[in-house]
Formats: C-alpha cells, sequence, structure tokens
DNA sequence: GCCAAACATGACGTTTACGTAAACTACGGT
DNA sequence: ACCGTAGTTTACGTAAACGTCATGTTTGGC
C-alpha cells in the first residue's frame, strides 16, 4: 500500500477528453516539443500521461486562446513549465545543491514574469475595449431617450 | 469653401498603413463581405476610403485580436455598425420615422451588447489566469526565500 | 490465449488568412 | 500627352494547426 493515491496513468484519449481537445492535437503538440516526449515508451507503445500533464496541457490551452499565441510562441513561453519538471526531477531522487535550486527558482520566477507582463498588456487592452463599447452604449441609450421624447411631442402635438 | 473640411479620400495603400495591414488583407476583407463594397466603382477603379473606414477597419482589427475572432464570426458580430451606417445614410437625405430609427438603434444596442458580454467574458478569464500566475509568483518566491535561509544556516553550522 | 477497443505511425487532405507574382490599368503631376 | 507610382484582377502559393484515412500494433478483460 503506497502512501499517496497511484497517479492512474492516462491515455491520450482520456486526456483529450479532460481537456477538451483531440488525441491527434495532443501528438501534434508533443512533436513541437509543447509536451514532455512522455519519458519512455516501448517505440509503438501507447503514450501514458499523469494528472499533472492535464493541468500542464489546460495551461497550454489557455494561454494559446487568452493570450493568442501560436503554438510557437507558445514554446517560447512554456520553458517556466520545464524548469519546475527539472526541478521536480532533480529533487526526486535525493537532494541536490542549494545554487542549482536556486537557480531554476529564479528562471522560472523570469517565466512568470514573462507571461504576467503579456497577460497585463491584454488586460488594459481589453479594457480600452470595453470603456469604448461602454460609451458607445450610452450614446446609443441617449439617443433612443430622445428618440423617445420626440414621440411623446407628436403625441402631444397632435 | 466648404463648412467642413473634405473627408480627404484614401487610396488603399494609405489605409493599409494607417491600420498596419496590407491593400491585400483589405481587399480579402471586403471580399468576405467585412467592409462595405465603397459604394460605386467605375470597375477597374481605384477604391476609396474615408476618415470613418479607418477607425471601423481598426475597429474590426481590434476585435480579431483582442477577443480572438475568426473572419467569419466578426462578420456575425459586426453588423451593429452597419446598423450605424445604415442609420446615417436614411437620415443624410432628410428626415426619417422615428420607428425605423429607433429600431435601427435597438439593433445597434443589442449588438453592442454581444459585443460587450464577449469582452467581460475575456476579462474575466485573464483575471482568472492572472491571479494563478501571481500566486505561482509568489510561490516561487516563498521558495527562494526559504533556500535562501537554508543557505544562511549552512553558513551557520561550517 | 483471444478479442475488441483504443492507440501508434505515417501520409495526405483541409481550412483560415493571407502572401506573392503576373499582366494590365488608373491617377496625379509636369 | 506622358510617365511613374500605386492600384486592379486573377490565380496560384503557403504557413499554421490540425482532420482524416489506412494500416498495423497494444492493452485490458474474459
Amino acid at each position: 500500500m503506497s502512501a499517496t493515491a497511484p497517479p492512474a496513468a492516462l491515455r491520450i484519449g482520456e486526456l483529450a477528453r479532460r481537456v477538451g481537445t483531440t488525441p491527434r492535437t495532443i501528438r501534434y503538440y508533443e512533436e513541437l516539443g509543447l509536451l514532455g516526449e512522455s519519458g519512455d515508451r516501448p517505440a509503438g507503445g501507447h503514450r501514458s500521461y499523469t494528472e499533472a500533464d492535464v493541468t500542464h496541457l489546460r495551461e497550454l490551452i489557455r494561454l494559446r486562446e487568452l493570450l493568442g499565441l501560436s503554438l510557437e510562441e507558445l514554446g517560447a513561453v512554456i520553458e517556466a513549465e520545464e524548469a519546475r519538471a527539472m526541478l521536480r526531477a532533480e529533487f526526486e531522487g535525493g537532494v541536490a545543491d542549494l545554487r542549482r535550486l536556486r537557480e531554476i527558482l529564479n528562471e522560472a520566477l523570469g517565466h512568470l514574469d514573462v507571461q504576467l507582463s503579456l497577460v497585463l498588456r491584454r488586460r488594459s487592452e481589453l479594457a480600452a475595449l470595453e470603456d469604448d463599447l461602454q460609451r458607445r452604449r450610452e450614446r446609443v441609450i441617449k439617443r433612443l431617450a430622445e428618440s423617445s421624447d420626440a414621440a411623446a411631442d407628436t403625441r402631444r402635438d397632435r
């Protein structure tokens, strides 16, 4: 009996269903290097994924959709995740030196900051758009009110 | 001398430069029906645009980029602008009836609301993403601090 | 050990959103 | 009237991001 429940390995179809995409897309992303090559696979054997892969892939899709990044840009951006994986891998089998740890953490921090800056820019652009739309909406409403007044005048006049 | 300054007609190259795109793209958009067909053109004659077209095209590009809409979806969404144009056209040559006016205004309002709802959804999704990133950032920073403490311990121990 | 369902691996097809080249034409200035 | 620059149409090309077979292989269950 293990202390933590087994990760319950997923196959590509399940993973696809879980994140709302298709197996083909997942293989494509792997081909582009956006998803770790699933370690060692018997060459022809089925790909196997963990719960962590689910969140990772969801994250990829989220960045793609919300920031409008191309898959290539995405690859450049998500090296933060790789740093995290690297960290986990290095500490999996025992202790590692602190110097290396802080190196990795700093790298991850840099990548997170890049992503945050992208998000902030988008956010402000969206806010500007929203303001414009809101202003236009007000103007339309004002004109509707005016037209209503005019109609009232007409009724009064006749 | 006219009361208002002449609209200073633009040709396709200038328009493209102004909005940061290419003539090809503009013709393509026209082909898809996203840009009014420039009224009557001598069949082979140059396309002519006004300052209003500049803002209109900018708006299209903005919606496309920020909301991640396909050109087809865009076409469905921007009928608000067409309503506005219709209104302007109908009132250009004189008076029109109030019933029709309010009809058009209500239509425009509906389309604006659709756009606003799209923007709001995006906005909240982006906010969620930002929160996640921020949280992760905090965690990394905390771990960096911890590693700094550990380093201090090491120095003290030796 | 067998079998159906799911997966693997090419390879080619498809859609979207334009780019690019060719051959011809229109416009504005001198 | 001429001429260079920019524009027109038509058509084919293309990069990105997958979809869609076809064919063979794995896996989990009985």
